[in-house]
DNA sequence: TTCAAAAAGTGACCGCGGTCAATAAATAAT
DNA sequence: ATTATTTATTGACCGCGGTCACTTTTTGAA
């Protein structure tokens, strides 16, 4: 047993997690100071990075319960057969990736773990991303050359590019469903 | 005739430049501070923002210039005709965008023009791998059932998703190249 | 109950990017 | 040459993320 945590510790996380997100309700998640929730939360600053590394830390924690919630949602729909069927199915995820510049920097920053023993939470998300859409791609009726680990992966690698795209002041004339719909039709089901 | 500027300016701004890529050869790209460029070229701080809006239009110029030149020699080379020799004719360009951590996350963040009357280096640079490309992929022997721009722009994709992998200690198995020539044999001939 | 060790919390302080009113230098007008 | 006006430079200052030596609280052994 090297778990002694004491229940005052837990409040207090409580206590910033809470502030966290009325702050970010109130002024999005770029518009975060720690000073702010400190204040809000009543306590001093380095408290908080005694409960999280560091700000990033505490965004990964706020987005990746956002984004989890969003991956159970998209789960428990029907599974998705057409390219159609499946940008819907991922519609909400990608809306909210998207929603703020400084959220989709922040995914994109930690979608990969810097090291094995430490997967954050949008890594993790990402993982989880990955093992629903090929599952999907398991189920469905796309082409079968190609295993359906690697086409999850495609999709991921399109959904970002698009999701980038939307950010891109040359790309506007497109919607990023327009454009993943273009990049998926190609990538699922190709016509040689 | 709007354009009065001073000599002055243009040795500053030189002065800025060479500094700055002293200290980057020095310390790299994400050891640059603002404060040791200036001290090193002897202005002062407020002169920096004065000739650059923020540190990241200065990194913007350093890295941007330096992809210009791989670009030029990629293009220089002979076009590529088979998947390897796409990946080797990109290697030097790949290999300088994942050469740092803070490199690849900034080319992420300016990837894409904020504002149609700014397009920055970078977004520039993206601009032109995408043009490279797509000629490429006109003369090569990929699949015909997609336009190149659009192969074009799945090379750009996949290469982002391959590149974002070498930093991920998921996927630490596979190299960059290994990654990239497995995804862009599925993109770029597909085998229904 | 007492007390020492461990854990949690504090806030003054630092690093560094970025600002701006004041100053100096260059240019244009007389 | 002298003055007026524009342009470039300066450095004290600010915001905000992050640190750390110190204080307070909790815990567990005596």
């Amino acid at each position: 047993m090297q778990k002694p945590i004491q229940k005052r510790t837990l409040k207090t996380r409580a206590r910033l997690l809470s502030a966290s997100e009325d702050v970010v309700a109130r002024d999005g998640y770029q518009g975060l100071r720690v000073e702010e929730v400190v204040k809000s939360a009543g306590v001093a600053k380095g408290t908080f990075f005694a409960h999280f590394h560091d700000k990033d830390a505490l965004m990964e924690i706020l987005i990746g319960e956002r984004l989890s919630t969003l991956l159970d949602q998209a789960e428990a729909e029907v599974e998705p057969k057409t390219v159609e069927e499946l940008i819907t199915a991922l519609d909400s995820i990608h809306t909210f990736m998207t929603s703020e510049r400084y959220v989709f920097d922040l995914l994109l920053r930690y979608s990969g773990a810097a090291a094995i023993e430490e997967i954050g939470p949008i890594a993790h998300c990402f993982e989880r991303y990955f093992r629903v859409v090929e599952v999907w791609m398991a189920n469905a009726d796309f082409r079968k050359d190609v295993p359906p680990d690697l086409l999850a992966e495609g999709v991921q690698a399109f959904s970002i590019q698009s999701m980038s795209l939307k950010f891109c002041a040359l790309h506007e004339a497109q919607t990023m469903e327009d454009r993943l719909e273009i990049y998926l039709k190609a990538w699922l089901t190709p016509a040689m």
